[in-house]
DNA sequence: GCAAAAGTGTTTGGATTACACCCATGA
DNA sequence: TCATGGGTGTAATCCAAACACTTTTGC
């Protein structure tokens, strides 16, 4: 085995909620990148590159989106450290390529901040359930590195964390409906919730407040419309503060898979 | 501003309980080691090394605690990559120095484990939250590079995940009582516990059985011994299965802080 | 017997669930 | 008027907390 170099890069998972392209419902899709080089050439990938030595990682993440899809995502957060010591090297391809250890980063953005994107040939967004594939489906084409066990981490993390991280509000403009909070839970959960339940737990939750306006043009009742009123909380560790008081219980933390 | 190489790290926070020095009651430790050259010469950092191109991150993180602590943790887990481009400078050293990206475990190891350990000149064992520092206390030596922030994170993961996950077992050794698995959590959470209530939920989550042996030379009735019968779950990225069944809720992930 | 911790029982209140039912609008 | 979701009410259930009480040992 020749000398090997240990490179640092920086990946990105980024979600965002469109129209399922069958049933219409609310759907997580994320933009995936062509390699344009070895190893993986053709092949799609996660948006990423080298970390600079002048960036810290999450201004790495964010200029590499900048550059690669036109994204700048308002929430995003470390998801993990890949570092295997084949894991840029394809099955079949030279095994003495550079060895690559990857900080990913996962993001949410808004339908507004996707539209902004850009769609050339070397982006394509895709269904995020399809990409990974469904336990009864076909295998789908395999991502470049091990970016399709990457990606199912970052699903694992956003369904584990929307339960217990006011995350979901990185997927909504300013004003939304309740339903249309709900839906963004549905999307990522994958199973419907009972309306009259989820309006219960959000309003005593205190986390949205009504704005006094409603949503017209629907063909129904028209639903009145809420803001965010609390932070969504961001999880980098330089926010932790001085232990909590030991007579109340933590919360879950951030990083990992049950 | 000179030029940079972005050169990669791999350190560990290693949590053990012991005895407090004063109350006598169980507590967290962990064992820093004397930095013997710059930055920080002579300051306590957590054990680490830089990443041998051979070894993958869980390895580097094993082989370095073997190396400078003499501890072989079997419960390992990913917590944080650290990399903001000022992390390795001294305040008032050179500000030129390389630039280290370190990516951090934590670990959990039984007392028979630590009493292994070595506990030279250069290896203290500290209580977790002196060298934190309590929030009416004084304020504690600072740790080298930004060690403190890293140990305010581990601290911070490991109480909000012995909520949700079995981790409190890698505390223990085969056979225990639950009071000692109550004074595990009870250590880590800083706050004493129901015995009637912490039993049944115990019991309730089917995690242990009776070995039917009972623990003698007590000043009372002899408790009941039990083992664990649950895996203690990895959180390797890897091991995340295909997606789950959408009418069942997910449980936290485990990578963060809330 | 007494102290101390093991272990059991009971009550309470809050949160979750399921589902019935009314409300307000467009067509 | 009807269909459609918005929004409210309510009862059943589960779960966590608080705490009284009994059991079993060493001293």
């Amino acid at each position: 085995m020749s000398e090997q170099r240990v490179v640092l890069a920086v990946s990105t998972v980024i979600f965002a909620l469109r129209p399922h392209p069958t049933t219409g419902r609310p759907t997580l899709w994320l933009p995936l990148v062509r390699r344009i080089r070895e190893p993986y050439r053709g092949q799609w990938a996660l948006p990423g590159g080298p970390l600079q030595p002048e960036d810290d990682l999450a201004t790495s993440a964010r200029r590499t989106l900048e550059r690669t899809t036109g994204l700048d995502p308002h929430y995003l957060e470390q998801l993990y450290a890949f570092g295997a010591v084949d894991r840029s090297a394809c099955g079949d391809g030279p095994g003495s390529s550079e060895r690559v250890v990857s900080v990913v980063y996962w993001a949410i953005i808004r339908p507004d901040e996707a539209a902004r994107a850009v769609d050339g040939d070397n982006v394509e967004w895709r269904v995020a359930d399809d990409v990974v594939g469904r336990p009864d489906g076909d295998q789908p084409e395999p991502l470049a590195f091990d970016h399709g066990t990457v990606l199912r981490y970052a699903l694992a993390r956003l369904r584990a964390k929307i339960g217990y991280s006011p995350i979901a509000y990185a997927f909504l403009t300013d004003e939304f409906t309740l339903a249309a909070l709900r839906e963004v839970h549905e999307a990522v959960l994958q199973r419907p919730l009972d309306p009259a339940n989820f309006r219960r737990q959000v309003l005593a939750s205190q986390a949205v407040a009504p704005t006094g306006r409603h949503l017209t043009g629907t063909s129904h009742r028209p639903p009145a419309l809420y803001r965010r009123v609390v932070a969504i909380p961001s999880a980098d560790p330089s926010r932790v503060t001085a232990p909590a008081d030991p007579t109340s219980p933590t919360e879950p933390d951030t990083e990992e898979c049950a």
